[in-house]
DNA sequence: ATCATATATTCAGGTTTACGAATATGAAAA
DNA sequence: TTTTCATATTCGTAAACCTGAATATATGAT
């Protein structure tokens, strides 16, 4: 019982953690991070071909990781519950990254090859791709 | 380069979460929680065959999230790194388990089936009781 | 030395998973 | 309606992984 138990809090924990657990989808979610993106600023973002990541996305839906919302012709997907953030900085403080390193990557950046409605506005104004 | 950063930094970051995404190393990682467990009372307490959990306890081990120290013929683990447990912790919480019954797991707990010296002494109880 | 006990390692089969290629769907513009 | 663009799905195969069986090593007891 108590075996039962155990084994049964194991497998919850787990899930998560084996839905998350590789390269590509930690990419992803640091990408979306705090905000959202659509599959075509992903694509801009990661260099990967849209195929691949919408697998990885529907992968991630089904986990109940991420959430969808479909605005015209672009699906923009969010973190369903943002203390996932706390997860993989936990993660990568145990690989000796900072903080820091983590969320200057998951806040909302623009990317000159994606033109979505989010991205669009950067497409006129180069001075902005500079990095500060 | 800002590609190949954000995916030299996802590998870090999927690397522990790959090492302990799966119930089973859950579970293992539940049992020696904030003490130390040798082999035999991984055993005791899951059930499982020696060498099935000598196997996982290796791949902690390789993945530099366990560290093992001998005692005569035992083999005492440990976590390298306590705050793994708020990792864990933290996917918890995603699966809507609550924190208090993650660490009512972490404590340290005998077993009966167990001989190992850290269990033996709720057995034996008048041996274990000569001064030093 | 021999034996018993605790732990580690190797090996193989069966299953799952990752990833690419090709294709389908669905919304909006023409 | 036809076309175009953004996204989703299916399918096949190679690689990875899980797990058990068998066996090896290392330590202490006799």
């Amino acid at each position: 019982m108590k075996n039962q138990s155990i084994s049964r809090i194991s497998e919850q924990i787990a899930a998560p953690l084996d839905a998350i657990a590789s390269p590509q989808r930690i990419a992803i979610l640091l990408v979306i991070g705090k905000g959202e993106a659509c599959v075509c600023h992903l694509e801009a973002m990661l260099g990967w071909r849209q195929a691949y990541i919408s697998q990885h996305l529907m992968a991630l839906r089904k986990a109940d990781i991420l959430q969808d919302r479909r605005e015209g012709r672009y699906v923009f997907y969010r973190l369903k519950n943002a203390s996932l953030l706390d997860l993989i900085t936990a993660s990568a403080a145990l690989s000796g990254l900072s903080a820091e390193t983590v969320s200057s990557l998951t806040n909302a950046q623009t990317h000159p090859a994606c033109a979505c409605p989010q991205c669009a506005p950067s497409i006129i104004s180069i001075e902005s791709l500079k990095p500060a």
